[in-house]
DNA sequence: CTGTTAGCGCATTCAT
DNA sequence: ATGAATGCGCTAACAG
């Protein structure tokens, strides 16, 4: 076992070599016999100092394992060499979006620093423009944010958003073509011979969700079907809701030979609702998601979806934040395609009600 | 298209909102006709301070959308209410273990801050270091360091190590079972009737690596098998090394019946190698890797590996890092089971070998 | 070449 | 109840 005793209050000694881990550019100063502003410079690479005092100052900082805080430098700099990347919490979408981002932000000599303030419930409106002060002007140089949910004008510092929630119009941002990935995967339900198909909608305040169901009336329409609004009931791109209104959507007379869900979650929660209710999928029913995340691969069937390129999501929008930074000129809208996976969640109807 | 700018020059005006996005504790008080200190306690919530004013203050911060930069009161204070998060970049391992922490932290009143120094090659070493002291002391109140290199003593706050290379000891450390699993793989192709497995070996100079090779020795020992160093070639947890010495491994006349392969990139090494040597996996060959990344189960045939709970992994280390804040005793080492996953890469030997 | 002075944005005494 | 002064760790502009 082992206790904490990190020193918070340790009275910091009179000569250096300070108890507590904590090393500054005093301590540094002091055991060197030198003043602070020439431990910067040592530190910054700054000429000016004399060879032997360089060579000394360096000597210590390799000896007390000093390292300039982040915090205090940018406080004074303007460029600190960081990127934000703010997202409210981290799950399988923002986490795939990072490891995009850190795959392109590679040897570009900029660090980053992921932030999740983990904000629930009311709090939760404008969550990016309290974190992005929290941030902006100091820590970081730009930011990449993952689904804003509103519009954020006149920041101050180069801002990149990521399938925001209202729409790409406005600033700099990037997402996947919803309305072409709703429609291909409607246009695949019919194709396999499907004409009542359900669409269990996302979260109808959201662009995205919106799009899908333009997509999937779109695909519907051109293929001369109305779309009948009893067959939209909402899941709010929730699973357990989705489950729910998809029971009461399968149980009924003239149920629905196939659903597209708004999302991967959304569908997952139809396929609970149709082992509930003894109907097999896909031999009784049809179920396709959006989004492709590693559960869909992992349901039983796996799941045919709607691959959104989560990676290149992110990589791109580095390169947007990026060209930003550098004072380029840079699309003001990027979108990416989205395309369909077939997996085992999809068959034809079956022959009693084809 | 749309370019930067970002008013980094811009003149502060004479009077309040400033054109730039950034908006100061000081730009508040102009504002609100009070001073400084009298924002500060107002926003912190100190008393102190009269209704009507703190009314009137409120009403501007509101306006102006004013939030306490992060950086300037992590200077100032000791507890800043973030913990931060210490990986060399961000990849499907690190992401994972990142969505674990993020869910057992929501709720705890910590803010998460992942940070990715990004370095590659010599600076690589004492990464962990080199970004502890960066942010310890102002920015963070504790750390969760993923696979860190060396061990560090004394740091400036506290400090969970998730699967060090070194190995647990010394510091508060958290990891999965590697000799059991690693035992559990062989015990399973031992199983099926597999006699001659063979052993791709990690890097070397890590503690997982290491163990894995025990478990698997173990495993053989414990069969009455004796280990052939022969069989157990070095692809440092890396596919593409793995490959090759997959390659040699199976061109032999001898060729073994079954790979153990230390990672599940090196396992997709091996099946990599496998394709081209025309070796039908399972038939011909058995696989089984370790750590169970998302690819492991899209890989063809998906790969019976041995999964690791990262999620968990993240979820516990978040756990004992709370517990070190709070000054409660937390066991110095966690060790969470790992275990095996069978799918498709693994079946009984050819009868022609058996 | 070096040290002194100043100030980044904020929180904390201590006066008033 | 409020404001002036001070300092967190660091860097920029100057003075010696």
């Amino acid at each position: 076992m082992c206790r904490a005793r990190y020193g918070e209050h340790v009275e910091s000694a009179v000569h250096p070599l300070p108890s507590s881990g904590r090393v500054t550019i005093s301590d540094v100063a002091r055991t060197a016999g030198v003043s602070v502003p020439t431990v910067s410079k040592v530190m910054n690479g700054r000429d000016g100092v004399a060879p032997a005092t360089a060579a000394r100052v360096h000597e210590v900082i390799e000896a007390l394992g000093y390292e300039t805080s982040l915090v205090a430098r940018s406080l004074r700099r303007s460029r600190t060499g960081v990127i934000g990347i703010l997202v409210t919490e981290f799950e399988p979408f923002s986490t795939e979006i990072l490891t995009g981002i850190s795959a392109a932000a590679i040897e570009s000599g900029y660090e980053l620093l992921a932030y999740a303030g983990l904000v629930v419930g009311e709090a939760r409106q404008g969550w990016e423009r309290r974190s992005l002060s929290r941030l902006a002007g100091t820590l970081i140089d730009g930011a990449i944010i993952v689904t804003p949910t509103t519009l954020m004008a006149d920041t101050a510092v180069p801002v990149v958003s990521i399938d925001p929630h209202t729409g790409p119009e406005g600033h700099a941002a990037i997402d996947a073509d919803n309305v072409a990935g709703a429609r291909a995967a409607t246009d695949h339900l019919l194709a396999l011979g499907h004409r009542r198909i359900a669409h269990v909608r996302g979260r109808v305040d959201l662009a995205s969700s919106e799009e899908r169901r333009q997509g999937y009336r779109a695909s519907l329409a051109a293929a001369g079907i109305t779309a009948d609004p009893a067959l939209e009931p909402v899941g709010g791109y929730q699973t357990a809701l989705s489950a729910e209104v998809a029971r009461a959507l399968l149980s009924g007379p003239d149920r629905p030979t196939a659903v597209f869900a708004a999302n991967d979650g959304s569908a997952l929660g139809v396929l609970q609702a149709a082992r509930q209710l003894g109907l097999r999928v896909p031999d009784d029913l049809s179920v396709v998601g959006f989004d492709d995340v590693p559960q869909a691969l992992a349901a039983t069937p796996p799941l045919t979806t709607v691959s959104q390129p989560l990676q290149d999501l992110g990589a791109q929008a580095f390169g947007m934040l990026l060209g930003l930074l550098e004072g380029r000129e840079v699309p003001n809208h990027v979108r990416l395609p989205a395309t369909l996976v077939v997996r085992g969640s999809t068959a034809p109807p079956p022959p009693a009600v084809r």
